[in-house]
DNA sequence: TACACTGTTTATAAAGATTATAAAGTAATA
DNA sequence: TATTACTTTATAATCTTTATAAACAGTGTA
């Protein structure tokens, strides 16, 4: 990871933790690890990923605190859930708008970028009558590692 | 309901269950009792929906019968299977393909339609390396009746 | 018809993720 | 310091979905 990248994620946190104390949730030791991971994390964790990583750290923590404080972090927008079906919720630190491509065979998630898809948001109000206030979209695949498992 | 639409609706219960026989899946009273109760049912509905639905024609009916065929519906094409998230499944008849508006408020879902997005899929592919196979979308936003509501 | 084979349903238990509850702990404030 | 509100912990409860095993039904064959 370059220094860029260290700074980049360092400010996050910081600006995370800014977010926090202007909104008057407190910051807890535990409320910092979890921020710390997410915003450190490549990952997109489910809440038990988080559970186990800070394992060490704070052998006492509870499943219930980490999956609150997911949800403290969501309501003032530091954090957003991402609903795939059958398993897990997965929880990523929101930094700029972006989609997701994930792989069918592993599960890995990766991000990408796309201009913004407004005229999808227009249309459906038009049609349905709907206020329109966002979007989600996911893209299936196989991602490379897993394409090249197949051909063995 | 216009006489069109029944007919609609009786064609595409008689081309589900022919489908089920082409691919040597028996149609049981179960089986053709939950694809009627789908194809006429504008509300795309949780497995519990279902399983109360037929309740007075089945009443022995298991919880796991609702399941396992909506399972084996979706597995020869029939039915798409919508994970929103925090709340249960819902199933969705499969016609033309089409997008889902959904309120935020009371949970209403609309369908509508939008030129496919291949773009994104191409795009994601590129820049992702993976073998693109699909993609979802849906559209958040608040209903008529909701934003009626919210007035008073 | 009787028999065996296969797929299906039922009833129930189990699993897994998330939320609710109550008690104990901690920080902020008067 | 005393009070108050917020937070964490520990645990139980809830809810959706899947797994399992036994009973059942349909089909084909001798």
């Amino acid at each position: 990871m370059s220094h860029t990248h260290v700074h980049e994620s360092h400010d996050q946190l910081k600006d995370a933790l800014d977010t926090l104390k202007q909104t008057g949730v407190r910051i807890t030791p535990q409320r910092h690890a979890i921020l710390e991971f997410l915003v450190q994390s490549m990952t997109h964790p489910t809440a038990d990923d988080i559970y186990k990583a800070l394992e060490g750290k704070f052998p006492n923590m509870s499943v219930a605190t980490v999956y609150n404080n997911l949800r403290v972090f969501r309501e003032v927008g530091l954090v957003k859930e991402l609903t795939y079906g059958d398993t897990s919720s997965r929880f990523d630190f929101v930094t700029t708008e972006h989609y997701h491509v994930i792989c069918e065979s592993c599960g890995k998630i990766v991000d990408f970028h796309y201009p913004g898809l407004d005229e999808v948001e227009q249309l459906a109000a038009h049609v349905t009558g709907f206020k329109i206030s966002h979007h989600r979209m996911e893209v299936y695949g196989t991602c490379q590692n897993c394409s090249h498992k197949d051909l063995h």
